[in-house]
DNA sequence: CGTTAGTCTTAACACCGTTAATTTCCTGAA
DNA sequence: TTCAGGAAATTAACGGTGTTAAGACTAACG
């Protein structure tokens, strides 16, 4: 009897096991460079296969951008539990994105520099609410209003700060990964980061 | 006798043509979805014809990316002759090249957001230096300067500082032009603009 | 006029994402 | 134990891609 549930866990393995061997190539090569044939190869079936597992190739893609994006919401929002003070928890959130991006450099430019670049199927796209992504913007905002109710907040909209505050981190670490260091002259690293999110700051206090 | 000069602007007109009817395309559908045929068809030549033009596809992009650069490097010096006092310099300055980016969006995103992602041939690349890039980015170096020698700059390096605000800037110019304003709730385009570069100025003042 | 150099095209290669049709395989009932 | 039904996987194909190799045309020069 217990067959059907057999068969679904090992459709949901399967399942896995293809998301997970095509999130290993989109990250070491890139989504474009990645075809469907050679994911099917890697896990031995037949590229057709993967179509039953998945509506096309951007549906994997999709998939791969929401388990990163939860990964960064959940690092973000477990600053929140350390209790910091305003405005050291937003920097914190700063650095902690910065470096996420930094990490998984190719899984943040598939969820935050491609876009409507591939994916032409609209219908769902799911839009932003409800999104990992929300969440993980959702802390900005949090931590804004926190640094607001504390009274060091210069006179400005929450909403708007808060897209300040990802301009300017979603800027640096979009370009840390588009300019090499090779075809840029970028000093160190570190220090760049920490000045970038000083002056983000500063500028929004009073 | 003149032949070979008269073959040689024939030759060149063929090019520039080529040039035109890329970037057209480019911009109006991106670089990826434009094929060679695409082209090909549109100058009412063989597709193969291309090749004896330009190595390959992204060597058209190349070109063209080069020429933005130039038409925003343009821009942004003309800036300088107008006399403003450094702060509202560097203001103005920020403000020309968010909505150069929003106003040449697929440029902008083929130039500032790709990189490594077309191209594999790697050989010239013909780095930063002397290229366009480095005027645009040459002008905020020198808007900052300026500030500094006013003595309105806080303690901080130059060059560090001209990054800080080309991160913000292109933060957000790429956030506009990636994420619609129906994927996520922008307000107002203009007075996030105007935010933004308040911010991060005043972030860099003393 | 014949040769040659430059220009362009045809045909082909090796891929790509995706679909339709078909085969294989396993399960549950007779 | 056999057999039907259905799920899962495969083969073959379509229409596209960037690019290369080989051949055809064409205009200028000796």
């Amino acid at each position: 009897m217990g067959t059907k549930e057999r068969r679904d866990r090992e459709r949901e393995a399967l399942r896995g096991e293809i998301l997970a061997v095509a999130r290993d190539l989109f990250i070491q090569e890139g989504y474009e460079r990645v075809s469907m044939r050679r994911i099917a190869e890697r896990i031995e079936y037949s590229p057709t296969t993967i179509y039953l597992y998945f509506r096309d190739k951007s549906e994997i893609l999709d998939e791969i951008c929401e388990q990163t994006f939860a990964k960064l919401a959940r690092s973000m929002e477990r600053i929140e539990e350390k209790g910091l003070e305003p405005l050291e928890g937003l920097r914190e959130g700063c650095r902690t994105y910065i470096r996420f991006g930094l990490r998984n450099r190719h899984q943040y430019r598939l969820t935050f520099m491609v876009s409507g670049v591939h994916r032409d199927r609209e219908e769902d796209s799911s839009g932003f609410e409800g999104s990992m992504g929300e969440r993980a913007f959702g802390f900005l905002v949090r931590a804004v209003e926190r640094c607001r109710e504390a009274g060091v907040l210069r006179e400005i909209d929450v909403a708007v700060a808060s897209q300040v505050v990802w301009a300017a981190i979603h800027g640096l670490t979009s370009l840390l990964i588009t300019v090499s260091e090779e075809d840029f002259p970028w000093g160190e690293t570190k220090s760049l980061i920490e000045e970038t999110i000083e002056t983000v700051t500063r500028g929004l206090m009073r």
